[in-house]
DNA sequence: CAAAATTAATCAAACGATTGATTAATAAAA
DNA sequence: TTTTATTAATCAATCGTTTGATTAATTTTG
């Protein structure tokens, strides 16, 4: 029973993520995510106390995975600061693929303007990440091995936002890549890697090789 | 008489732009919207019939400025690839600088799964943006005159993705920059000029410089 | 012109529907 | 039996919307 529980949970907690990543945490209504997930109304109140309840719930399941991924690669001091780059693009890639659901939630919520304690703590967690990116970046200009005059901070607007592009706007993406962007394989099998090999060769490109800087 | 109905009902839909961009389409009630724009509650509807109403006046009134700002540009046949493109990017990012509460509003709604007749609506307007952006790079490639290797629909990604990342998701652009992106001004004087310069040399040195694909 | 009729604008109050949440009763599990 | 899980029914609050009345402005009429 206690596995059950947990198993039970987990899935409110599943049907709850997509729902919320495809209404917006206002327009998911808890009957609709309790129809959903095929439980009683009363059983997310009864599990997670209340619909924030409910929300917070899911990104503490989901906040271990977002710890340190980046942290240690940044900390390794044996890597050249584009080698660095490269793995934490690939990681990150890889990670947001893996949960394009709770990409998009946690998008949408940061973006309102609405302050909450959840809305902080969301914060908080991408701040990390972003600003691990860009600690990467700003070594690299530091120690020469990147392009001088480069934009670090609009380097890292590039990285999120072009995710984000992809993730959070589906059915744009579908339409520029005349390709079903919504279905998980071709997420999995194709853009996951094909964003890699693009996001790498554009800062690369930028970053690495930029030395003709005549006219902007 | 007849003039100040117009400005009251300009006033309101600025009034909801704003408030619509900050809290969501769902997020911000009716009462919320009245009361910040000084009118009665009845108003809104008696003017625009509904919320949907209401929220659809607001893009019916900025239609006309997206219809055909890049089209001249990119059917202009004496201009190379790359100046065509250079100036796509100029505009477009003055153009939502200028507009940012009303590019924001726009990208929250279409990243929503729930399917209406303002939701087509809006992708369709993006699209032809997007997919202008994407013909001028696609043609340059065809042409020669771009990295035959490049990626042309993630390119087109990253050019919105960018200027999204800054304007939809302005907390976190405020602590990457360390610096007040909600201020009009900042993002008028400084963001504005700086994205524009970084957006070319970035695009330029993966789509122009770039000749060693060694590894990626 | 001035009085009457019509239209447009505005308001407070209330509407039915839906929201998130709670209850009290029951079923299952320990 | 005691605890835990689940249910249907119900709660107050809020939602978008509508109403009927009132005021302001415009047009028509005498």
């Amino acid at each position: 029973m206690e596995k059950e529980k947990t198993d039970k949970k987990d899935h409110i907690l599943d049907v709850a993520e997509k729902v919320f990543s495809e209404l917006g945490y206002d327009g998911a209504s808890t009957r609709l995510i309790s129809g959903e997930a095929n439980v009683n109304m009363a059983m997310l109140n009864y599990y997670f106390g209340s619909k924030e309840g409910l929300f917070i719930a899911i990104f503490e399941r989901k906040i271990n995975s977002f710890k340190t991924l980046l942290q240690n690669i940044n900390e390794d001091e044996t890597m050249s600061s584009w080698d660095k780059l490269s793995l934490c693009v690939d990681k990150y890639v890889d990670r947001v693929v893996l949960n394009s659901y709770f990409h998009k939630l946690v998008n949408r919520e940061v973006s309102l303007s609405k302050h909450s304690e959840i809305n902080d703590t969301i914060t908080n967690i991408i701040m990390t990440n972003i600003l691990e990116f860009k600690k990467v970046i700003q070594d690299g200009v530091n120690n020469g091995s990147f392009f001088e005059g480069a934009d670090t901070e609009l380097c890292v607007a590039t990285i999120f936002g072009t995710k984000n592009f992809i993730i959070n706007t589906p059915q744009l993406a579908s339409r520029l890549f005349e390709k079903d962007i919504l279905s998980a394989a071709y997420l999995e099998n194709e853009i996951n890697e094909r964003t890699k090999i693009y996001m790498k060769r554009l800062l690369k490109s930028y970053l690495v090789t930029n030395n003709d800087q005549t006219n902007p």
